[in-house]
DNA sequence: GTAACTGCAAAATGTTTGCAACGAT
DNA sequence: ATCGTTGCAAACATTTTGCAGTTAC
């Protein structure tokens, strides 16, 4: 089943409308191949005279994430991240906190001690990711030792 | 090494100043053993006619972080926790949607893998871990299916 | 025709910053 | 005496919300 037709079934099942807004939306997100704020996606759609306000763009990304086509990432940096969930595989991200890179990184036993831990713990998982917050190696190598130049974004 | 002296050292090598907000800050975020928010702690000084400005709290929290007494976490939540680092034990968080209840565990092997990822990615770490986001046993057997009442924090 | 949706502007939230008075060294 | 610090209030950035007009069903 292919992301739009999903996004339908979604909808209708909550008695929610398949406006173009989130048809457009949906569009874009899955053309992306990368993390992106709520922000660039807006830039984006600006980029094409195709503007849509930023309230439908959040209440519309709420609703790719409960649906599951979107993911939405806490990459320790102010702005929410998402990206798009086009394969089913999971994976974990590293973010450099001096230039901002996110390394993605996927490991089979991770993934299993992952859901192992949520099972004995009886826990739900909605999303679980590790997190990794530190410096890439180009970044590390290029930073002063002691009074921290605490680098932002 | 206490933590007090920890900090004295760290702000001794910056030319930092030893005052007695951050010594009275130190000393709140040492003597709680849970998570917390800017929020909380202020509320706490209040509650103690202790007060400190919202302004010293952030500012003082990013040097306790940066010193390696504090751990900032991202758990999801529009608001950022800290929890003191009174051992050098990682652990990992599950986090509940619905109620906002933390459950820690820790995981050796979880543990050495995530080591083991940076050593490959040559990536070197400040922060790392496992963030699970879900809903603990309770709330998920209260939870409804479908129309999905998004819970807040 | 009705209930959900959109866009706007305003509100809310959490955090940061400029500035003048203050305090540690 | 100097330079970092404090508290205040204002600024900021991101996200949410109330409302009046619009649209899918």
């Amino acid at each position: 089943m292919d992301s739009a037709e999903k996004f339908r079934e979604y909808l209708q099942a909550r008695n929610l409308r398949d406006t173009s807004e989130r048809r457009r939306i949906l569009q874009e997100v899955y053309s992306i191949r990368k993390h992106f704020t709520a922000d660039d996606l807006l830039d984006w759609f600006r980029r094409k005279h195709q503007s849509v306000s930023r309230a439908t763009l959040y209440r519309t990304l709420s609703h790719l994430v409960e649906c599951g086509l979107v993911r939405k990432l806490d990459l320790g940096q102010r702005v929410a991240m998402y990206e798009s969930v086009r394969d089913q595989e999971h994976h974990e991200h590293m973010i450099c906190l001096a230039c901002g890179k996110v390394i993605e990184f996927a490991d089979d036993e991770m993934e299993r001690l992952q859901e192992e831990a949520c099972r004995s713990h009886r826990f739900f998982p909605v999303r679980h990711y590790l997190q990794v917050l530190g410096y890439c190696r180009g970044c590390r190598s290029r930073a002063p030792a002691e009074p921290a130049s605490r680098p932002r974004r």
